[in-house]
DNA sequence: GCATTAACACGTA
DNA sequence: TACGTGTTAATGC
């Protein structure tokens, strides 16, 4: 419980709740263990509550009819996410994977909308992760067809180290090759090819089992 | 041509 | 030891 205290600390909403409302996440808040390559929630599932990533990296991916699988978002650490299937009350739309050894963060449905209905200030975070949901599935559309594999590991890394959604990312984030492949669709040798060419660029660093970010505003804008 | 899989050597935690 | 990285060769669309 002591990293969910963490996590929380490092959410934006977190310190603009009152000390009863403080508590009651706490109480209500579950931690749960989920296995590199566990599926944690899946499509169609009933959904308990709000997710949050205390540690790890989690994706929010679907699968085809046709076998192939497609990557929604990535989440690191310090990431909330799930909010659209709380709020409509209706099944999980979308299978949560975790892509290493993770720790996840359940809170209550209830506790949830109770937290919207009695702080304006949670409101207020949720509306701005929603804007920024919006635009990054709106980039990722106007993208999608047009981007080769640089631009694709780079506009997945610019989503990881979104400030507003992942606000303890810092510049350097732990994700291995094999990783992003799975974040991008592409193959790890082949990300290892992009991320030297987008190291050569001086938009990054690589290092052992992790990567540096030079600068987020350059990785959006790539488009080479 | 370009990306993928498979395989291997090597370095690091 | 287990995992991540860098590289090459063969294969497929």
């Amino acid at each position: 419980m002591q990293d969910l205290k963490r996590m929380l600390d490092e959410s934006d909403w977190w310190p603009r709740l009152d000390a009863g409302q403080r508590a009651r996440v706490l109480a209500d808040t579950v931690v749960r263990d989920a296995a590199a390559g566990q599926v944690f929630s899946a499509r169609g599932e009933a959904v308990e509550g709000w997710l949050g990533v205390v540690e790890g990296l989690v994706k929010v991916s679907i699968d085809a009819a046709n076998g192939r699988s497609m990557t929604l978002a990535g989440v690191p650490a310090g990431g909330w996410f799930g909010e659209g299937s709380v709020l409509k009350d209706e099944p999980r739309r979308y299978d949560v994977v975790a892509l290493r050894r993770s720790r996840i963060a359940v809170m209550p449905r209830q506790t949830f909308h109770w937290l919207i209905d009695t702080s304006p200030a949670f409101s207020r975070f949720l509306l701005v992760q929603l804007n920024e949901r919006l635009g990054h599935f709106i980039a990722a559309l106007e993208h999608q067809r047009l981007l080769g594999p640089e631009g694709r590991v780079a506009r997945c890394l610019a989503q990881l180290f979104n400030p507003r959604l992942y606000p303890s990312t810092r510049s350097r984030l732990r994700i291995s090759q094999s990783e992003l492949g799975l974040l991008t669709g592409l193959s790890r040798q082949r990300v290892n090819q992009a991320l030297h060419k987008l190291e050569a660029l001086g938009l990054l660093r690589t290092s052992y089992g992790g990567v540096t970010v030079m600068s987020v505003e350059r990785l959006v804008a790539f488009e080479g």
